[in-house]
DNA sequence: CGGCCATTTGACACCTGTCAATGTCTGTGG
DNA sequence: CCACAGACATTGACAGGTGTCAAATGGCCG
């Protein structure tokens, strides 16, 4: 048991290398600037560029497209310990809006700090871009879910992707997590309507499998609903180049 | 006009920042281990571990992944002056396999060669991720194309956004270009079954948009494919970073 | 010439989208 | 306390886009 209360990115960072003192010291001094955005205001625009880059400390974001039709796509979910606008920041572009799915609470981080940082800690930098490495294998992921998976396997595949991440920072677990989003932002996500994201929660339900209600996911047959998925958590689990 | 023959990465980078002499030397280096890859054996695997990045100066590579139930999802496509497999070098994981659809010619890059080069010239190196970051954008792209178009559209833009790079290194125009692929490759590109792949193609020929026939792609109506496919080069053509 | 691969086409089934209506819950204001 | 509006969830009927199956065509190469 840790004496002190760390960030849930410390948290998912010590799960896949032991982090020295002077490494979750320089962690921590990363979340000095703390932020509190409110949930529906975008925090950054499609086509703005970015200024700084968020560590999420609470709540959950989404970043999307937004198409000439009005349709919009979700591409990702940023949840407690993810990084938020970190590709922007470090190549001054930002090709996607960001909008918090509920009031959250956020740590500022500018270039300067994260250059400083990365010098002073090569371990944490490798850390960090293996962090983010995995999120642009879970965008990958996404596509080909999206490409060659129908709307049941595409849902069951993504409430176990979001269950893993939440897992890791002690949000979650194989029985179910806590979950804001509504059933328009899983269609956004999937690429599918809202009325059939419904008949697909149905039968996933009806099935024994999952429940998605009130705000709650609660696996019923976690090896049924992988089975159904062909969920390999290889992806996510890779404990790769920390150990080399 | 150049009295060198230059590479297409040379070609393409020189299209969004003016390099000097130095960098230009210090690009051709980068060139120095050439290699061939023949058509249709994976270069790299699924799961393997990177051993080096390839700057592919001929040819067409595309990156898939495989699924579980035999059915394939091509994630990109690398066209010569494309990087393969940066990320997975820097970072030491692979999570896709590469395959030549032509045989083709690339110059190896070792790490310790790249990262020699980026300290040499910073600016050099902001180009080379100006441009990684490029392919990400166009993958987020993909990602939409298939969630939030129909066929025909998400077709029409595929092939104007291949269009597009193929441009920037002198192997296209408005007019069409070379193309080498199936269309088994634009089904599993797509996420169309082929059959159906066939249909799309008749109907945007049909309706005088754009013919794909014997590998090559003719452009018949370019403002109006592009009306058809809402396509906007923006995320193409930022020219960002450089410049600031 | 005889396979083999890519393309093309038609018929049919089914997954998913669209439209429309209803139900439930929450917060607001009278 | 009740009436009402608004957001989200739910359901049914129907249409349409796309997948699947099957077969025919044509080009290429051994």
């Amino acid at each position: 048991m840790a004496s002190v209360e760390h960030s849930p990115l410390t948290r998912k960072l010590s799960a896949f290398v032991a982090l020295s003192e002077a490494e979750l010291t320089v962690l921590e001094r990363l979340h000095q600037r703390r932020r509190s955005f409110v949930a529906g205001r975008d925090m950054v625009h499609q086509g703005q560029t970015a200024r700084a880059a968020y560590i999420l400390s609470a709540g959950w974001v989404c970043s999307y497209k937004l198409q000439p039709d009005g349709t919009r796509q979700i591409v990702d979910f940023q949840v407690p310990g993810d990084f938020l606008g970190l590709r922007s920041v470090l190549l001054h572009t930002s090709d996607h809006s960001f909008e918090p799915i509920v009031d959250i609470e956020a740590a500022e981080v500018l270039t300067s700090d994260l250059l400083e940082a990365f010098a002073q800690t090569p371990r944490l930098a490798t850390a960090i871009l293996w962090a983010a490495s995995r999120d642009e294998a879970m965008v990958v992921e996404h596509l080909v879910g999206i490409g060659r998976r129908d709307a049941d396997a595409r849902m069951a595949h993504f409430l176990l992707e979001l269950g893993s991440r939440l897992a890791l920072v002690g949000m979650g677990s194989k029985d179910g997590f806590e979950c804001p989003l509504t059933q328009y932002h899983l269609a956004d996500t999937l690429g599918l309507s809202a009325v059939h994201v419904n008949r697909t929660l149905r039968q996933l339900r009806e099935h024994g499998l999952v429940t998605f209600r009130d705000g709650h996911v609660t696996f019923h047959d976690y090896v049924g609903l992988a089975e159904l998925a062909e969920f390999d958590p290889a992806y996510l689990d890779q404990t790769g180049p920390l150990l080399k």
